[in-house]
DNA sequence: TTGACAAATAGACAATCGTCTATATAATAT
DNA sequence: ATATTATATAGACGATTGTCTATTTGTCAA
């Protein structure tokens, strides 16, 4: 797994759309298809956003014959959550949990 | 406090200057000119930059005569990151400790 | 009240970003 | 082989963003 950048992971999540993606296949392994079904945004569109959040590491992909599937990466998600609390809230009790349920 | 929105949230942090400046205003006020003196930007983009942390409720501010002093919000930090957490990662551990600790 | 200082705002401009259509690539079915 | 389906890539284009300089606003001191 590429290293955790906290820019890099902000840049991901900010845009309502990748979000959307992001709700979409969390939990659960969508195709691309399967996403763009549910979003009213293009395929190329849809490709693109999940291009971004494949190189932040953000999502699991599995290719299957014609058809490639996604899936969020929680635990990258809890990763860099975990790291902006350390570095942006430190002196909280909650990053204290964090720090040590990550550890 | 304004609501918390994850894209906004997002948004605030997805840029490498905005994040060394909540870095200088981690757990200690600072004003403008002290930001502006650690950093290589102008006055001006330090200003709209602190604007932007401003309107995600990032940030702490206080006036004092002619300077203003910004301070980081941690509680809010963890707040979002919080939401974040509970968004795209609900099956992980971790998540669940940062719950607890957050309720 | 005038001058100096601190910070915010306005406006310009280049760079980045999100979206689209068109096309390429790759796998499968006929 | 050819057509079909799924996804990715290329390129264009408008919108947004980050930066700058110039200016404004507000506060304090002489």
């Amino acid at each position: 797994m590429s290293k955790v950048d906290p820019v890099l992971f902000a840049k991901a999540l900010a845009d309502e759309t990748r979000q959307r993606i992001m709700n979409l296949c969390c939990c659960k392994w969508c195709s691309v298809n399967d996403i763009v079904e549910k979003m009213d945004v293009s395929q190329p569109t849809v490709s693109h956003h999940l291009a971004i959040l494949r190189e932040a590491g953000l999502v699991h992909v599995r290719e299957e014959g014609k058809q490639t599937f996604y899936t969020l990466n929680q635990e990258r998600v809890v990763a860099c959550c975990g790291q902006l609390m350390v570095k942006f809230a430190p002196e909280e009790k909650a990053t204290e949990a964090i720090s040590r349920a990550l550890s």
